[in-house]
This record gives C-alpha cells, sequence and structure tokens, in this order.
DNA sequence: CTTGAAGCTATAGTTACTAGAGACATTAGA
DNA sequence: TCTAATGTCTCTAGTAACTATAGCTTCAAG
C-alpha cells in the first residue's frame, strides 16, 4: 500500500493535484489507514499512471473522463474510444500548425531585434502589425473551442 | 471613433474581452460617449490588435504587459524584448516537441483501434503503459511552468 | 520521546476569459 | 416620430485545472 506522496512520486503527479482528482472524482475515494491517511493499491496506481499519460498528451479532464469510463465497461465497440482519439488528433494538428507559425515568427523577431535599441527594432512591430503576420486570426480571441 | 462592437470586429476580440483588459489595465481606459458607451480610436485599435496577435502567438498576458511597457518608452536597448521572445522560444520549441510526440501516439491509436471492441483496443493501454509511450514525463504534472 | 516531514481538511487564489441578469443607448424601419 | 431590435452598460459568478495557505494531526527516524 502507498501513502499519497508515494503514489504522486510514481504517477509523476503533485499530492494536491491527486486530492483535486479524488474531489472531481476522476480518482475512486481511497482507503484509508487507521490514522485517516490515504492508501493507494496497484490499481490506483494504473489509473493515475493513465490519467497523468492523458493529460500530458493534451485530453481534457472531461476526454479523460470518457475513456476511463469506457475502459471501465470494456464489451462495446471501440467507436468511442476512436472518435474522442480522432477530435484530439484534430485539435493537436492546428496546435501544431499555430505553434510552427509561432516559432517562425519569433525567430524573425529575435534576428532583427539584434543588439539594437527598441526605436528601431521590430519585436513591436511585428507584433503589432497583421499584414507582417504568418498566421491569419480567423477567429477572435477566446474562440478556442476545445 | 469606434464603439466597442467595431473595435472587437475590426481586431478579432470578443467585447467582454476588451472591458477585462480595460479592467486589467492592459488597455487605458476608453473615452466614453454622452450615452457612457466607450469610444475608441486608431491608437486603441492598434493597441488591441498588437495584443490579439501576441495571445495568438502565445504569450502570457504579463509577457504583453511587458511588452507594451517597452514599447511604451522605446529609448532603451532591445535586449529586454529579445529576452522575451527568447525564452518565448524556448517555450514553443518545447511544446512544439511534445505535441508532435501526442500526435505520433494519438495516430498510432487510431491505426490500432480500427474498429474493434475496446476489450482488444489498445487506446486504453497505450494511454496506461508508461512504457509504450513515446514522451518521458520527467516533471510532475502542473510544472509547466510559462 | 521528540522532532520534523508528510498527511489531513477547508478555503481562497490563479489565468484568461465567458456567461448571465437587468438597465440604458443607439439605430433602422414603418 | 415612434418603436423594435440590437448594442452597450455594470456587476456578479462561473469555467478549467490546478496551486497555495492555514492550522491541525499522524507517522517514521534518531
Amino acid at each position: 500500500m502507498l501513502t499519497i506522496g508515494k503514489l504522486g512520486a510514481k504517477a509523476g503527479v503533485k499530492v494536491p493535484t491527486i486530492r483535486y482528482y479524488e474531489q472531481i472524482e476522476l480518482l475512486p475515494e481511497a482507503e484509508r489507514s487507521s490514522g485517516n491517511q490515504r492508501l493507494y493499491g496497484q490499481k490506483a496506481l494504473e489509473r493515475l499512471a493513465f490519467i497523468r499519460h492523458a493529460r500530458d498528451l493534451g485530453f481534457t479532464l472531461e476526454a479523460i473522463r470518457d475513456l476511463l469510463s469506457l475502459s471501465d465497461n470494456p464489451d462495446q465497440p471501440c467507436a468511442a474510444a476512436d472518435a474522442i482519439a480522432k477530435a484530439q488528433l484534430l485539435e493537436v494538428e492546428s496546435r501544431l500548425a499555430r505553434l510552427t507559425a509561432l516559432k517562425g515568427e519569433l525567430e524573425r523577431m529575435i534576428v532583427q531585434c539584434a543588439g539594437g535599441r527598441i526605436a528601431d527594432c521590430r519585436v513591436i512591430e511585428i507584433l503589432g502589425d497583421h499584414s507582417l503576420c504568418a498566421t491569419d486570426h480567423r477567429h477572435p480571441r477566446g474562440d478556442e473551442t476545445s
């Protein structure tokens, strides 16, 4: 049996985060020791590793909740899990594209900014001027529907 | 003079977001019409476009605040803006790496999940098992210092 | 046996917004 | 000119996914 600290260390998740996951019912309520401390077994470790891993891959907690509920009753067609993964893939591809554009932009900024004064430097300009920008801003800020 | 709605449309920023930016003093308090409605000129549009653009490129509002304060007194060496951009570039490169790994993972998941039952499908397994994973999880969840 | 680390609960704070209520302003059409 | 629709106002509260703090108890090591 693992204490919450050991569990966190093994799974790479901070202690308060584990308690938070329990609170939002992503993890079941843990067994308690005689002194009211949480105790975890192998199953809890696996479940937490799953969550950690999925978060790391960019899944939201809601998506993870879905995935976990699938894994809790595995006698169904795989289509649901597949759909979740596909939706995530789309999201990821879009984020990749935007980040790649950003990288180019930043590199350009850094090159053009080589040791001058701000007045001569294009960092501010590049960020202010739409036409110098590689991305297109079709959607208003805050429309990043995940 | 633009009303808040027109300004938002031109800059690609939602109306409540503009009011929020004013509230946190990223934008100065706007002039008001006789009927107490906010009015904006060209300068405000430029400043908002700058913010929008920078947010789009992944800068935090705090970084943007720094950048704006630089642009507000441009008679300094460019090093500060440069440092901000370089820090952002590092962040972006790391995010890019992780997202690329994720993409591969998801594609693998989708292929392996082709039409089976969940019990036979590896989506859950891939997300649960560390050893099948392309990323390395050095840091505990929540350590993503932006 | 005592000290210091680790655990407990509960509440509040974070970032960057978004949503809703209820009232006032402005604009376009009949 | 009136009216209806749309836009704007303020204020409060909610969101995700945690993080931090306070004040307490429990546990393991020396």
